[in-house]
DNA sequence: CCTGTTTATCGTCAGGCAGACGACTATGAT
DNA sequence: ATCATAGTCGTCTGCCTGACGATAAACAGG
């Protein structure tokens, strides 16, 4: 098998990210849109080229930060409270998924905390978080400001998808869920992570007992808020335990 | 950002094949031995490039039937008893991981039920089935035929043991354990699927009440069978559920 | 100040599932 | 006949979970 340049065929290699965050008691996937042809005007996932010198993980933190501003954990690097998570999500290689030329693009995906709001990167393209409900209705109808919701762009809405169920698998047997919240957080907000990643509506009390009686999962900071209203929450730090044993099943039904 | 040619950089994209299957209690992996630097001689998986109108799942399978004359599952296809399992587990891309040139890897997971004997593939490597514990272990002493094993190439002991991870972790959740069986199996021929691959020893009884108290998991075809001695077993093909619920979580310790 | 609302937190109870393990069955080997 | 091997059915106990009652501590409005 020679490794002769002109024995297989070139490709470009991408990084797309699913951008994930819980806005306002939803899911909510970060959406560029494409200022050029083709899908000219279409919503789709940030991402952009791999340097020749750059490992791909590299890449996707590159990207995010032009995006977002976002530091990201390397994926194996040390978990820091309040930064994205970052992990890689799967490979999409379709022939035709690109009408140009052949394009092989590694999505990643990354679970940030609720930010200020996007500002959008070096480039003047325009960025906004959407529901991904939105964005995964086929039928969907329109947008917040009233525009007509087209397709994501290329095979975005896949990708998205997968990424979604990545993020709504992953959360039932590892402490992924708190990389939504900021670094400190309540019993209570995270409670609202799990019912906006999942759509359910879970109960407060079992919640409760649930997660605090997850050994590792998370530990006291002593403090504690009242900015959800009502009586004062405990506040919380993620705890060191990445692996939830017993996992947190989701409701069936 | 144009997509002109010389904006990004070319990329070689190949995919790497994880090949599991159980053989005499242990875990086994598919591994060739290369005939050509770099790593010469040394022991690498399966694999190649993937082709300019090719697919990524479709190169894998393509490979994958080169190397031993196994059908795969499309991913997204149909499950065919006996035919192995293929899906995507990750990729690499580490710059320096070829050092030849920039090579992005594809890497795909195969489990199969235990073959006659791997036939090599059309060029004349030799090919075997090594346990992924010798392939693995780092300090590993000598192989059967007493030759010293050196670590796999490149980077394919981090892709083997994610590999091995993934089926790991996937067995619990799923009834992919039927991939490593022949398309008829006994409840203790599952049992010993489970053992091999987590490496632990389970309870008969309880694994028998498990298994067969999961609605969809198995489905009796009626025959028995007496291939492992002792008392006549029931035979069962694997039923049409692919998620497990409850799982069957492994041991902990 | 009192009351209603909201959120947090603790407790109770019944059902289900899993681990530990006893008992019995049906084959082949000696 | 006896033993060894594997399979299958039960029992019991402890843990976890879902359903849900009750209390606690804040705020808003009258």
């Amino acid at each position: 098998m020679p490794y002769d340049p002109s024995a297989f065929p070139p490709f470009a290699v991408t990084v797309d990210l699913v951008v994930l965050t819980v806005r306002r008691h939803a899911l909510c996937a970060l959406v560029v849109r494409r200022g050029e042809p083709p899908y000219q005007g279409r919503w789709a996932l940030p991402g952009g080229f791999v340097r020749g010198d750059e490992d791909l993980a590299t890449a996707a933190a590159r990207e995010l930060a032009e995006e977002t501003g976002l530091q990201a954990h390397d994926p194996d690097g040390p978990v820091v409270a309040g930064d994205a998570h970052l992990e890689q999500l799967a490979t999409y290689g379709d022939p035709k998924r690109d009408p140009r030329m052949r394009v092989v693009s590694v999505a990643h995906l990354v679970l940030a905390p609720d930010l200020p709001a996007p500002r959008p990167g070096g480039d003047a393209r325009s960025v906004r978080w959407a529901p991904v409900e939105d964005l995964l209705d086929q039928e969907a109808g329109y947008g917040r400001d009233g525009e007509q919701e087209a397709p994501l762009a290329f095979d975005h809405a896949r990708i998205l998808a997968d990424g979604v169920e990545r993020a709504r698998s992953k959360i039932e047997y590892s402490s992924l869920a708190t990389a939504f919240c900021p670094p400190e957080f309540t019993v209570g907000e995270l409670r609202r992570v799990y019912e906006a990643v999942w759509g359910v509506a879970l109960d407060p009390r079992n919640f409760h007992r649930k997660v605090t009686g997850t050994p590792g999962f998370l530990v006291p900071t002593g403090g504690t808020t009242t900015r959800q209203g009502g009586r004062p929450a405990q506040l919380f730090r993620a705890g060191g335990a990445t692996l939830l044993n017993p996992p947190m099943l989701r409701p069936e039904a």
